[in-house]
DNA sequence: TAAATAATAGATCATCTGATCAATAAGGTT
DNA sequence: AACCTTATTGATCAGATGATCTATTATTTA
């Protein structure tokens, strides 16, 4: 920031004139964690300069701070949730134990990241519709139907309801929010946790 | 906000000159609620509008913008966590279960609230030192010695480790995420489905 | 090598925002 | 009723912020 006029200041590469394309995916995944980071009320110049780059060239590629926040958005909520994941969790020639610690598996792999999780946060706190639409999906594509393979498989009289889906997966998402949200110590690897957890709650239905 | 020369506008009651405490205490009151809706972002400007006096009136009360926050947060973080439930849940003439249910359903009705839920949840995306003493004050003071309470009732080898606590409180916790945070429908009163996971929690355990 | 293209930088604007301060007036006291 | 204290207001400042526009200059093309 001192010696901006040298050719090549000490740390800064100094590069320019990338292509577009390039550009523009730099500066969308660099805004990913900027806003990660610092929350979507995070400036424009901040984040240009967390880039290495001024902050009019972002206005070269979007045409306002909104256009911004979409791009990460998109390149945020895509593909984290897979389409194979209902056919997986309903494809009954797997035990149901194997197929709920899959997906907990791969999810929790996705979701507990940090960009992906304090994102998601931000923007639910906003208010954002996308969050909703999220949550919408996930309960009726993925919670719904295990809480009907759970229906069809359990032997005994009781039987979960939604709110008890909710439940189970509400804890594991927890330790991503203890872990990137609260910023407390969690398990390196949640995979035993979950593993207890999915476990506690299918024996409760009789299904150890 | 047109018409402010006249007297008494048609909705605003135009009282001024309350006395010192009173004052201060509607402006905390407020920015609460204030800094719950809007995130810690928040400009004193649009504080000052919703509570009706001018932006200046608030620097009369806090030097700056950081002191309404720390009385925000005193207020919120305020008897959020009782000096007696560590008594309770290890006074072992009641049945370890009911202890836990009391706890939750004391616990939820403090802490499932829109003020506490959301500024907890911008302070601690915020990194506020504040979270993670409240969290680790909650781990060491509830939630481990439930942890041995549960060891010393445990009649079988499979015996809770301190993340399973924490699992247990999540997937609870979690219902006042979804509806204060993702602003998602849930129960309207969240007692039975804590009580069908204390007791999935429990029965997991040998402590049916 | 010279010209053309367009990616990037720098300067600048209008508005917003935290904060200050002198002027005003509400409510109590005599 | 006149006075006094001080809660409250209105004007204002300096810096921050989103956005625009023109000047540069890296890279390609002829």
């Amino acid at each position: 920031m001192t010696d901006r006029a040298t050719q090549t200041p000490p740390d800064a590469p100094e590069r320019r004139r990338l292509p577009p394309a390039e550009r523009r995916r730099q500066i969308v995944e660099g805004a990913v964690t900027f806003f990660a980071d610092v929350g979507l009320d995070g400036t424009t110049r901040d984040l240009a300069r967390r880039l290495g780059i001024t902050q009019s060239l972002l206005f070269n590629y979007f045409s306002n701070k909104a256009e911004i926040l979409e791009a990460v958005y998109e390149h945020v909520y895509l593909d984290r949730l897979s389409d194979d994941w209902p056919h997986f969790l309903t494809d009954r020639s797997h035990p149901l134990r194997a197929r709920i610690l899959t997906f907990y598996r791969e999810y929790s792999r996705l979701i507990f990241e940090y960009n992906w999780m304090r994102i998601f946060m931000f923007s639910g706190l906003a208010g954002a519709e996308l969050n909703r639409r999220y949550l919408h999906h996930l309960g009726t594509v993925i919670l719904r139907p295990l809480l009907e393979e759970l229906h069809a498989s359990a032997p005994g009289p009781a039987l979960p309801q939604m709110e008890d889906i909710w439940n189970l997966h509400g804890g594991i998402v927890y330790i991503g929010i203890r872990r990137h949200i609260y910023q407390m110590p969690t398990p390196e690897d949640p995979t035993e946790a979950i593993e207890r957890a999915v476990d506690r709650f299918l024996g409760s239905y009789g299904l150890g």
